[in-house]
DNA sequence: CTGTGTTTTCAGAAGTGACTGAAAGGACGA
DNA sequence: TCGTCCTTTCAGTCACTTCTGAAAACACAG
């Protein structure tokens, strides 16, 4: 092998060990970020087994976290033709990503505190004390905010990349 | 006890559950997102024994967390004249907690990838195969991507409230 | 229908991070 | 100085999540 591919392989295993630690910073599983790490650095699709190898973990780990990858939308089952097993395939463009990870985390961290804090306000509507009125207000405070947050996220995750980027500049100008 | 302050414990107990639960989603310890709820919607501050008893937890972790959430800068320490222990107080401002928020995230999350990233960009910059120059272009493109959102964390998070949502305005408008 | 290659499931093992309880440390008044 | 009150630390325990390995289910060719 020659000199050029062997760094190219370290520097791949450790850009998928480092992307697999940052994952389990954000919440998201280590194994399912380091095989999505490996998947957005394969020239082609890859297989189970490959995956398996790769990281040296167990055929149900790596089907499990497959999975959940191609459930989030960033890696595509791919078949080919001829062979019975199904292959993988990382969504690269990086925009695209953004747009998929911004709708799932809005999924999974701003709609259910919007519903959370839309329970907390209603409940708590007619009080009367200057203790429940200020817990109210500070719910509604809260509510309009992460509702605001939640517009954002829509909006943005639904750019076309190129509108993005001049919003970006216009940002940061 | 009247019927409104007691549906008022029990709408708060609720929000202190939920924002803890949801706490965790975020990449947030349970606990100090309890106890952060716990001390937005208290209307003084209060010691480390209330936390213990409200949320029936040790001493030890009361405290590690109550210093935690010093540290990142939603709540302040206070002391009380003729008092020996110490009282907390969380900012209420939800376009401050949202600022300090944001800054923790970059802090936690953004930063290391951006490190990550350059790291595994320079290594393998003259590299000349084709599978080589696609892992440095994919990098390359990463980094550039994750830079930016670092940039826009930066200006978002120095914005003044006002300034915030007259922002908002055009981009949701 | 049977054999072979592949995916899927899941009970238990392993690993990780959070929490407790207790002890040590520090500050202050007497 | 001592006693009291409060804070801080940390080793060990506990709860939860992830992973493994093996079995079951499935799909298809012959």
């Amino acid at each position: 092998m020659s000199d050029e591919a062997q760094r190219l392989k370290q520097a791949r295993d450790e850009f998928v060990a480092q992307w697999g630690a940052m994952g389990s910073q954000w919440g998201i599983n280590r194994t399912m970020a380091q095989i999505h790490a490996l998947l957005m650095t394969a020239v082609e699709p890859i297989g189970t087994d490959d995956v398996m190898a790769e990281l040296e973990i167990s055929r149900g780990n790596a089907h499990t976290n497959l999975k959940e990858l191609v459930a989030w939308g960033l890696v595509r089952v791919v078949v080919k033709k001829g062979e019975r097993r199904e292959f993988f395939e990382a969504e690269k463009d990086v925009w695209q990503i953004f747009t998929i990870v911004t709708r799932e985390r809005k999924k999974r961290e701003i709609e259910p505190a919007l519903s959370v804090l839309n329970r907390c306000r209603e409940g708590t509507r007619d009080f009367k004390s200057a203790e429940g009125q200020a817990f109210h207000s500070q719910m509604r405070q809260l509510e309009e905010f992460v509702g605001f947050a939640s517009k954002v996220a829509d909006r943005v995750g639904s750019m076309k990349h190129g509108f993005a980027v001049q919003l970006a500049a216009k940002l940061l100008g």
